[in-house]
DNA sequence: GTCTATATCTAGATAGAC
DNA sequence: GTCTATCTAGATATAGAC
């Protein structure tokens, strides 16, 4: 087996256990068992278990990052937003052993905690000029103070859904039921907001997808 | 120093740092340190550390009872649900490593996660009971499905503003400033669907007290 | 009830042969 | 690159004296 591949190896399988049964609850021996390898060629590719978490979080953020630069100032249409969500989200669940343990983990590995936070910022930053641009294209009503509640609501959500929904259904959140139902959660916030056009448009898609489900 | 007395030492000690670093992060001979006492006599008084995590979640629910047992289909007006909200979301803050690690302690400890996910869903029922009450009094128009969705969101909202929160004040937890946004945040979440004057009312209430901060 | 001392166990991590 | 064998540290938990 060449380096590429163990070292790859490692960091699904690392993957596939964290997201199953918990971060804190996988052991680096679990890992090199069920990877068939051993715990000594494990600790030949990385430095220390939190090193194989960090490789797995940038791993993340890089899968992210196409979708964090979204050109600025554009008021996006319902099924633009719709999409975006729904490719963000399906990223989040691929790595939801992240959100799990969000709390632990940040304070953990201080350098996670930094980029996590980074990401947090600049998914409420896109938040925030969703609604500035649905305000400014006359869209939305909504008061400074009520804005500010709204976006971090939002982002509250967008951070939360999984350990939410893992709460109830653990093994809903491989077929995309979740995420849908999420993604319906984050619409059903801003539309009450909307006038019409738009509100029947987020109403209607909201639903749409949910029902499919 | 007294059977009862060093027992109850324990646990105020045990909830302090699990509170400050994260119950993960909170080692047995930690607790006896800071509490002045052997460890030994910390074996000697509970069965095992998680032992002590369940008699601080037996406390947290005893403390969250009497709020719980709302009167069934009285609607509530929204001075009696801000302060129904404020001394759940106090006693929450109390106990807040619950929340910061739900997931894990959940996973690790069944019988506390059996009664956690008993607790959520009497939440979710309560905030059911409270958006039909209102809709049943004329104040409030909402369509079924829409219903569903928010009860939910109220639900994500009342259990992972905590965690939300320690991501980036870790101290304003303290004060109760961090409560007051989360009760505002609830508040907005209703007031969309509201019709006057509640709308108004609720509104009002929940910026009022926001600005004392 | 409380202490000191210690047992046990397990996870993370390393050494050195191949 | 990979293995086997092993070390170390630290956490939970117990034994037995006081």
């Amino acid at each position: 087996m060449t380096k590429r591949n163990t070292k790859e190896l490692i960091l699904s399988t690392s993957l596939a256990l964290f997201n199953e049964l918990g971060e804190p609850n996988v052991t680096t021996n679990h890992i090199a068992d069920e990877a068939d390898i051993s715990p000594g060629n494990l600790y030949y590719h990385f430095r220390s278990k939190d090193d194989i978490v960090i490789h797995l979080f940038k791993r993340f953020l890089t899968g992210l990052q196409p979708l964090t630069e979204v050109p600025e100032n554009s008021a996006l249409e319902a099924e633009d937003l719709w999409f975006q969500l729904h490719l963000t989200f399906e990223i989040k669940g691929q790595f939801r052993f992240l959100y799990r343990n969000l709390s632990d983990l940040t304070a953990r590995i201080p350098d996670l905690g930094r980029a996590m936070r980074g990401l947090l910022m600049r998914e409420r930053q896109a938040a925030f000029q969703m609604i500035s641009g649905l305000q400014l294209k006359g869209s939305l009503r909504i008061s400074t103070q009520e804005k500010e509640l709204l976006v971090d609501t939002l982002l509250l959500v967008i951070t939360y859904w999984i350990p939410f929904a893992s709460m109830f259904d653990l093994h809903r959140l491989e077929d995309g039921t979740t995420q849908v139902k999420a993604i319906a959660r984050v619409l059903q916030l801003v539309t009450p907001f909307l006038r019409e056009p738009e509100r029947s448009q987020f109403t209607k898609l909201a639903f749409e997808y949910l029902e499919q489900t």
